[in-house]
DNA sequence: CTCAAAAATTAGAATTAGTCTAAAAATTTT
DNA sequence: AAAATTTTTAGACTAATTCTAATTTTTGAG
Protein backbone atom coordinates (compact mmCIF):
# COMPACT_ATOMS: atom_id res chain seq x y z
CA UNK A 1 0.00 0.00 0.00
CA UNK A 2 1.82 3.34 -1.36
CA UNK A 3 1.23 6.35 -0.70
CA UNK A 4 0.08 6.96 -4.07
CA UNK A 5 -2.19 3.96 -3.19
CA UNK A 6 -3.85 5.02 -0.23
CA UNK A 7 -4.58 8.87 -1.51
CA UNK A 8 -7.00 6.93 -4.04
CA UNK A 9 -8.15 5.01 -1.90
CA UNK A 10 -9.18 7.77 0.19
CA UNK A 11 -10.85 10.03 -2.07
CA UNK A 12 -13.09 7.04 -2.89
CA UNK A 13 -14.07 6.50 0.23
CA UNK A 14 -14.59 9.97 1.01
CA UNK A 15 -17.63 10.75 -0.97
CA UNK A 16 -20.53 8.39 -1.87
CA UNK A 17 -20.22 9.48 -5.46
CA UNK A 18 -18.95 7.45 -8.57
CA UNK A 19 -15.56 9.04 -9.72
CA UNK A 20 -14.21 8.40 -13.27
CA UNK A 21 -10.62 7.78 -13.04
CA UNK A 22 -10.05 11.20 -14.35
CA UNK A 23 -11.94 12.86 -11.67
CA UNK A 24 -9.89 10.99 -8.87
CA UNK A 25 -6.49 11.86 -10.86
CA UNK A 26 -7.46 15.66 -10.04
CA UNK A 27 -8.62 14.80 -6.56
CA UNK A 28 -5.21 13.16 -5.84
CA UNK A 29 -3.31 15.45 -7.15
CA UNK A 30 -4.63 18.32 -4.55
CA UNK A 31 -2.60 15.72 -2.40
CA UNK A 32 -0.07 14.06 -4.61
CA UNK A 33 0.30 16.94 -7.39
CA UNK A 34 3.08 14.49 -8.93
CA UNK A 35 1.04 11.78 -9.47
CA UNK A 36 0.77 10.21 -12.98
CA UNK A 37 -2.76 9.02 -14.91
CA UNK A 38 -1.12 5.83 -15.35
CA UNK A 39 -0.76 5.13 -11.43
CA UNK A 40 -4.16 5.97 -10.86
CA UNK A 41 -5.18 3.62 -13.83
CA UNK A 42 -3.13 0.84 -12.23
CA UNK A 43 -4.25 1.58 -8.65
CA UNK A 44 -7.95 1.39 -9.46
CA UNK A 45 -7.25 -1.80 -10.61
CA UNK A 46 -4.82 -3.51 -8.27
CA UNK A 47 -7.42 -2.01 -5.64
CA UNK A 48 -10.23 -3.68 -7.64
CA UNK A 49 -8.05 -7.00 -7.91
CA UNK A 50 -7.83 -6.71 -3.70
CA UNK A 51 -11.74 -6.10 -3.36
CA UNK A 52 -11.23 -2.74 -1.80
CA UNK A 53 -13.42 -1.15 -4.72
CA UNK A 54 -15.52 -2.25 -7.53
CA UNK A 55 -15.20 -0.63 -11.16
CA UNK A 56 -18.96 0.01 -13.08
CA UNK A 57 -19.31 0.70 -16.21
CA UNK A 58 -20.86 4.73 -16.46
CA UNK A 59 -23.24 5.56 -18.92
CA UNK A 60 -20.87 7.57 -20.74
CA UNK A 61 -18.94 4.64 -21.57
CA UNK A 62 -16.04 5.57 -18.88
CA UNK A 63 -15.58 3.34 -15.65
CA UNK A 64 -16.49 4.32 -12.63
CA UNK A 65 -15.65 3.07 -9.07
CA UNK A 66 -17.81 2.38 -6.26
CA UNK A 67 -16.30 2.51 -2.23
CA UNK A 68 -17.95 -1.11 -2.29
CA UNK A 69 -16.84 -4.49 -3.53
CA UNK A 70 -19.95 -6.14 -2.98
CA UNK A 71 -22.43 -5.72 -5.95
CA UNK A 72 -25.73 -4.30 -5.68
CA UNK A 73 -27.95 -1.39 -7.92
CA UNK A 74 -27.42 1.62 -9.15
CA UNK A 75 -30.54 3.80 -10.55
CA UNK A 76 -28.75 6.58 -12.72
CA UNK A 77 -31.13 9.49 -13.58
CA UNK A 78 -32.23 9.90 -17.06
CA UNK A 79 -31.94 13.48 -16.51
CA UNK A 80 -28.61 14.88 -13.95
CA UNK A 81 -27.10 11.81 -14.32
CA UNK A 82 -26.34 11.16 -11.05
CA UNK A 83 -26.24 7.05 -9.73
CA UNK A 84 -27.45 5.82 -6.29
CA UNK A 85 -26.80 2.52 -5.40
CA UNK A 86 -29.98 0.49 -4.40
CA UNK A 87 -30.68 -3.24 -2.63
CA UNK A 88 -32.63 -5.54 -4.24
CA UNK A 89 -33.15 -7.97 -1.39
CA UNK A 90 -32.39 -11.92 -2.09
CA UNK A 91 -31.13 -10.58 -5.30
CA UNK A 92 -27.88 -12.62 -5.66
CA UNK A 93 -30.08 -15.55 -4.57
CA UNK A 94 -32.68 -14.77 -6.98
CA UNK A 95 -30.22 -14.82 -9.98
CA UNK A 96 -28.68 -18.21 -8.53
CA UNK A 97 -31.73 -20.18 -9.12
CA UNK A 98 -32.49 -18.58 -12.10
CA UNK A 99 -29.11 -19.66 -13.51
CA UNK A 100 -28.65 -22.92 -11.58
CA UNK A 101 -24.81 -22.08 -10.50
CA UNK A 102 -22.96 -19.62 -8.48
CA UNK A 103 -21.88 -16.24 -10.34
CA UNK A 104 -18.96 -13.73 -10.33
CA UNK A 105 -20.56 -10.88 -9.96
CA UNK A 106 -22.98 -8.69 -11.29
CA UNK A 107 -24.00 -5.31 -12.57
CA UNK A 108 -27.55 -3.92 -12.23
CA UNK A 109 -28.29 -0.40 -13.96
CA UNK A 110 -31.74 1.28 -14.07
CA UNK A 111 -32.26 4.65 -15.83
CA UNK A 112 -35.25 6.30 -14.43
CA UNK A 113 -35.91 9.92 -13.14
CA UNK A 114 -34.58 10.55 -9.58
CA UNK A 115 -37.12 12.44 -7.37
CA UNK A 116 -35.50 15.87 -7.26
CA UNK A 117 -35.34 15.90 -11.35
CA UNK A 118 -39.19 14.22 -11.05
CA UNK A 119 -39.82 17.82 -8.85
CA UNK A 120 -38.09 19.92 -11.08
CA UNK A 121 -40.50 18.96 -13.97
CA UNK A 122 -43.21 19.11 -12.16
CA UNK A 123 -43.18 22.45 -11.47
CA UNK A 124 -41.90 23.27 -14.61
CA UNK B 1 -35.17 3.84 -43.85
CA UNK B 2 -32.11 4.40 -46.19
CA UNK B 3 -30.95 1.13 -47.76
CA UNK B 4 -27.73 1.59 -45.08
CA UNK B 5 -29.90 1.86 -42.36
CA UNK B 6 -32.28 -1.42 -43.11
CA UNK B 7 -29.13 -3.20 -44.11
CA UNK B 8 -27.27 -2.56 -40.60
CA UNK B 9 -30.98 -3.74 -39.44
CA UNK B 10 -31.29 -6.82 -41.25
CA UNK B 11 -27.70 -7.91 -40.25
CA UNK B 12 -28.48 -7.62 -36.55
CA UNK B 13 -31.69 -9.30 -36.72
CA UNK B 14 -29.73 -12.36 -38.63
CA UNK B 15 -28.18 -13.70 -35.48
CA UNK B 16 -28.83 -13.61 -31.63
CA UNK B 17 -25.47 -12.35 -31.38
CA UNK B 18 -24.41 -9.13 -29.97
CA UNK B 19 -22.42 -7.00 -32.18
CA UNK B 20 -20.39 -4.38 -31.88
CA UNK B 21 -19.95 -1.72 -34.26
CA UNK B 22 -16.87 -2.74 -36.02
CA UNK B 23 -18.63 -5.84 -36.70
CA UNK B 24 -21.55 -4.75 -38.02
CA UNK B 25 -19.58 -2.40 -40.17
CA UNK B 26 -17.56 -5.41 -42.49
CA UNK B 27 -20.57 -7.26 -41.57
CA UNK B 28 -22.99 -4.54 -43.63
CA UNK B 29 -19.80 -3.72 -46.26
CA UNK B 30 -20.54 -7.72 -47.77
CA UNK B 31 -23.76 -6.10 -49.32
CA UNK B 32 -22.54 -2.30 -48.75
CA UNK B 33 -18.93 -2.01 -50.11
CA UNK B 34 -18.83 1.59 -49.55
CA UNK B 35 -20.57 2.18 -46.16
CA UNK B 36 -18.75 4.62 -43.66
CA UNK B 37 -17.79 4.18 -40.21
CA UNK B 38 -20.23 6.77 -39.56
CA UNK B 39 -22.67 5.98 -40.87
CA UNK B 40 -23.10 2.74 -38.96
CA UNK B 41 -22.25 4.47 -35.88
CA UNK B 42 -25.46 6.79 -36.68
CA UNK B 43 -27.59 4.70 -37.91
CA UNK B 44 -27.55 2.21 -34.69
CA UNK B 45 -28.52 5.45 -32.49
CA UNK B 46 -31.19 6.15 -34.88
CA UNK B 47 -32.10 2.80 -34.54
CA UNK B 48 -32.08 2.75 -30.82
CA UNK B 49 -34.31 6.14 -30.83
CA UNK B 50 -36.71 4.40 -33.12
CA UNK B 51 -36.79 1.52 -30.40
CA UNK B 52 -36.11 -1.47 -32.90
CA UNK B 53 -32.28 -2.35 -30.88
CA UNK B 54 -30.75 -1.58 -27.65
CA UNK B 55 -26.96 -0.86 -27.17
CA UNK B 56 -25.23 -3.14 -24.39
CA UNK B 57 -22.12 -1.91 -23.03
CA UNK B 58 -19.82 -4.78 -23.60
CA UNK B 59 -17.28 -6.17 -20.62
CA UNK B 60 -14.75 -4.33 -23.03
CA UNK B 61 -15.76 -1.36 -23.11
CA UNK B 62 -16.82 -1.27 -26.65
CA UNK B 63 -20.77 -1.41 -27.13
CA UNK B 64 -22.61 -3.92 -28.63
CA UNK B 65 -26.33 -4.18 -29.86
CA UNK B 66 -29.33 -6.08 -29.32
CA UNK B 67 -32.20 -7.03 -31.59
CA UNK B 68 -34.50 -6.70 -29.21
CA UNK B 69 -35.49 -3.33 -27.82
CA UNK B 70 -37.23 -4.80 -24.43
CA UNK B 71 -34.83 -4.80 -21.58
CA UNK B 72 -33.48 -8.43 -19.92
CA UNK B 73 -30.82 -9.80 -18.57
CA UNK B 74 -27.32 -11.01 -19.94
CA UNK B 75 -25.12 -13.20 -18.77
CA UNK B 76 -21.44 -12.94 -19.84
CA UNK B 77 -18.97 -16.20 -19.68
CA UNK B 78 -16.04 -15.24 -17.69
CA UNK B 79 -14.18 -17.58 -19.63
CA UNK B 80 -15.07 -17.62 -23.16
CA UNK B 81 -16.86 -13.78 -23.09
CA UNK B 82 -20.18 -15.01 -25.07
CA UNK B 83 -23.18 -13.11 -24.29
CA UNK B 84 -26.51 -15.05 -23.43
CA UNK B 85 -29.87 -13.56 -23.13
CA UNK B 86 -31.81 -14.69 -20.57
CA UNK B 87 -35.19 -13.58 -18.83
CA UNK B 88 -36.10 -12.92 -15.21
CA UNK B 89 -39.95 -13.08 -14.52
CA UNK B 90 -41.44 -9.62 -13.16
CA UNK B 91 -38.33 -8.09 -13.10
CA UNK B 92 -39.79 -5.09 -14.23
CA UNK B 93 -42.58 -5.15 -11.84
CA UNK B 94 -40.16 -5.91 -9.01
CA UNK B 95 -37.88 -3.39 -9.78
CA UNK B 96 -40.42 -0.87 -9.90
CA UNK B 97 -41.85 -1.72 -6.23
CA UNK B 98 -38.18 -0.99 -5.39
CA UNK B 99 -38.17 2.25 -6.57
CA UNK B 100 -41.52 2.86 -5.96
CA UNK B 101 -41.78 4.46 -9.58
CA UNK B 102 -41.71 3.52 -13.11
CA UNK B 103 -37.93 3.43 -14.76
CA UNK B 104 -37.04 4.00 -18.52
CA UNK B 105 -34.90 0.83 -18.99
CA UNK B 106 -32.73 -1.50 -16.98
CA UNK B 107 -28.93 -3.30 -17.97
CA UNK B 108 -28.12 -6.02 -15.78
CA UNK B 109 -25.23 -8.36 -17.03
CA UNK B 110 -24.34 -10.94 -14.62
CA UNK B 111 -20.79 -12.67 -15.24
CA UNK B 112 -20.66 -16.44 -14.71
CA UNK B 113 -19.09 -19.51 -16.51
CA UNK B 114 -21.39 -20.47 -19.56
CA UNK B 115 -22.12 -24.54 -19.26
CA UNK B 116 -20.11 -25.25 -22.02
CA UNK B 117 -17.14 -23.45 -20.21
CA UNK B 118 -17.73 -25.35 -17.20
CA UNK B 119 -17.28 -28.69 -18.78
CA UNK B 120 -14.11 -27.76 -20.53
CA UNK B 121 -12.56 -26.09 -16.90
CA UNK B 122 -13.90 -30.33 -15.68
CA UNK B 123 -12.34 -32.37 -18.21
CA UNK B 124 -8.46 -29.89 -17.86
C1' DC C 1 -41.46 17.18 -63.38
C1' DT C 2 -37.94 20.13 -61.32
C1' DC C 3 -35.82 23.01 -58.23
C1' DA C 4 -34.87 24.09 -53.44
C1' DA C 5 -34.48 22.55 -48.87
C1' DA C 6 -33.64 19.00 -45.70
C1' DA C 7 -31.62 14.75 -44.36
C1' DA C 8 -28.26 11.11 -44.85
C1' DT C 9 -23.81 9.54 -46.36
C1' DT C 10 -18.96 9.79 -46.88
C1' DA C 11 -13.84 10.04 -45.74
C1' DG C 12 -11.05 11.31 -42.75
C1' DA C 13 -9.64 14.27 -38.82
C1' DA C 14 -10.31 14.81 -33.92
C1' DT C 15 -11.36 13.37 -29.34
C1' DT C 16 -11.41 10.42 -25.31
C1' DA C 17 -10.62 6.74 -22.20
C1' DG C 18 -7.50 3.67 -21.27
C1' DT C 19 -3.07 0.91 -22.02
C1' DC C 20 1.75 0.37 -22.80
C1' DT C 21 6.68 1.41 -22.45
C1' DA C 22 11.08 2.34 -20.70
C1' DA C 23 13.54 4.85 -17.49
C1' DA C 24 13.76 6.62 -12.73
C1' DA C 25 12.48 6.21 -7.93
C1' DA C 26 11.08 3.74 -3.98
C1' DT C 27 10.78 -0.35 -1.42
C1' DT C 28 12.10 -4.90 0.13
C1' DT C 29 15.28 -8.66 0.65
C1' DT C 30 19.57 -10.40 1.87
C1' DA D 1 24.29 -1.30 1.99
C1' DA D 2 24.07 -3.82 -2.44
C1' DA D 3 20.95 -6.37 -5.26
C1' DA D 4 16.43 -7.54 -6.65
C1' DT D 5 11.70 -6.34 -6.98
C1' DT D 6 7.91 -3.30 -7.29
C1' DT D 7 5.95 1.08 -8.19
C1' DT D 8 5.82 5.40 -10.26
C1' DT D 9 6.37 8.57 -13.91
C1' DA D 10 5.83 11.02 -18.50
C1' DG D 11 4.59 10.51 -22.56
C1' DA D 12 3.69 7.65 -26.69
C1' DC D 13 0.21 4.69 -28.37
C1' DT D 14 -4.38 2.39 -29.36
C1' DA D 15 -9.22 1.58 -29.93
C1' DA D 16 -13.83 3.17 -29.87
C1' DT D 17 -16.49 6.75 -30.93
C1' DT D 18 -17.68 11.47 -32.40
C1' DC D 19 -17.20 15.39 -35.26
C1' DT D 20 -16.69 17.99 -39.57
C1' DA D 21 -17.36 19.63 -43.98
C1' DA D 22 -18.23 18.35 -48.50
C1' DT D 23 -21.19 15.46 -51.42
C1' DT D 24 -25.17 12.64 -52.46
C1' DT D 25 -29.79 11.29 -51.82
C1' DT D 26 -34.37 12.06 -50.67
C1' DT D 27 -38.43 14.87 -50.03
C1' DG D 28 -41.88 18.12 -51.03
C1' DA D 29 -43.75 22.51 -53.00
C1' DG D 30 -45.05 24.58 -56.94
Amino acid sequence: MTRQRQAILEVIRSDKRHYTAEELLSEVRRVLPNISRATVYNNLHALEDARLIRRITGEDGSDRYDSSYIPHGHFICSRCKEIYDFEIPEFSSTLEGLLGDKFDSYELKVRCVCPQCRDRLREA
